[in-house]
DNA sequence: GGAGTCAGTGAACAGTCGTACTCTGAAAAT
DNA sequence: ATTTTCAGAGTACGACTGTTCACTGACTCC
């Protein structure tokens, strides 16, 4: 019988493991090229079955990428909470928060490789998705903001605008880093280096907004 | 005879129109694809050659990468030296310069398209191209600045990274016009508009850089 | 325990791909 | 005027592509 909807059985766990097989051996192989050259064949192949059971799976390439969109930022959730949790002094958060996406870069390139690369890559079903879940994450980052007591008085929009240059700068470190690779460590120490400045900037200049009028109409 | 090195004579006249050709004919394939899965044959097919007339122009399709590479950052660079030369006020200079980044990108959407989506492409040799003449950009920027009043007693490394966080929201204000389309006006204006407020928070950041004591080893 | 479900197989389809080869004909060099 | 150069055509090659189809066999459900 076993009428616990909890259990997957059998059936429904060898079909989660391929399904999963299909997506780690996708982001192994983006590691050298882009979702829209990526074969069908050549992922069914990387994990040893028929091209005609991958669709069982998926109707496309595009939408095993949607999916590995949805499991890759899934995976990054827990370093986002952490980035949101951040309290402190603004110098040791940046710090920190620099700090944690190296770290995560270095341990999973694969995952920030492909979302660096499809966020402005040749598949717009893709596309879209990484831009939905960034634009969310960038909400999250701008209610913390809004109850950020130096940030009193501003704006929603204004708010937003700073969340989305926070989310960009980290992406973009992000990418900075995954091109330097993980065995130059000089560089990388530069790249760190210059994101946390980035940062700072940034802060800095959130400190003065409110100094200048703002014109509301610009 | 015709001694005369600068008249190309009709045979390399009609080479480089081939290989003009070539070149504008990818960049209109690529509005919808990313290089890595451009196909030599679809090209040549394109332009109306057979498939070893295209290697008479380039060696394989990274090659014309690169080539494109030159070719679009050579044509936005009126736009660039425009951007470098601004004079005026903060708020005007904000508003031209990112005034013209939206006609560009509305005029020559497949130049940036290209530019934004091989930035972090599949193609390394036209990752690289990209980031050299990127960085190129950058440190013509980074001497403006150290020529800017306000920035007077700023460290290089510092003016280097302002200069690269300019560099690098130009470019991501060319890739959301890019992804809104030019049809869409009012997604266009809010993202102009975003665009100045991150530009006058980095300038109200840099105005206050000094202010604080910032640590030579952070 | 018998019927149905369904992940995965294997073969076949019509294409496309990159590359290599010889050949042509017009421009260039002598 | 004759020879050389060379952009491009044409053909052929083997390999790979996405998609469809009927099929198998282990699991699920009643």
């Amino acid at each position: 019988m076993s009428h616990t909807p909890g259990a997957p059985g059998p059936r429904q766990a060898q079909k989660l493991r391929t399904r999963q097989a299909l997506m780690s051996a996708s982001l192994e192989l983006l590691e050298q090229q882009s979702l829209s050259s990526l074969g069908l064949r050549e992922v069914a192949r990387a994990v040893g079955i028929s091209p005609a059971g991958f669709y069982r799976h998926f109707c496309g390439i595009p939408e095993l990428g949607v999916a590995l969109v949805e499991e890759t930022l899934g995976s990054l959730r827990t370093l986002i909470a952490t980035i949101l949790a951040e309290t402190g002094d603004t110098e040791r958060r940046i710090a920190h928060t620099v700090e944690l996406i190296a770290r995560h870069v270095a341990e999973q390139p694969a995952y920030f490789r492909f979302l660096v690369r499809e966020r402005t890559g040749g598949v717009a079903p893709v596309r879209r998705a990484i831009a939905t879940q960034l634009d969310l994450f960038s909400e999250e980052l701008t209610e913390v903001l809004a109850a950020e007591s130096e940030l009193r008085g501003w704006q929603p929009e204004d708010l937003r605008m700073l969340a989305g240059m926070y989310v960009d700068q980290m992406v973009m470190t992000a990418a900075a880093l995954l091109e330097a690779g993980p065995d130059d460590t000089a560089e990388t120490a530069r790249i760190t280096r210059t994101a946390r400045r980035r940062l700072r900037l940034i802060n800095v200049g959130s400190e003065h907004w409110l100094d200048e009028g703002q014109p509301s109409s610009a």
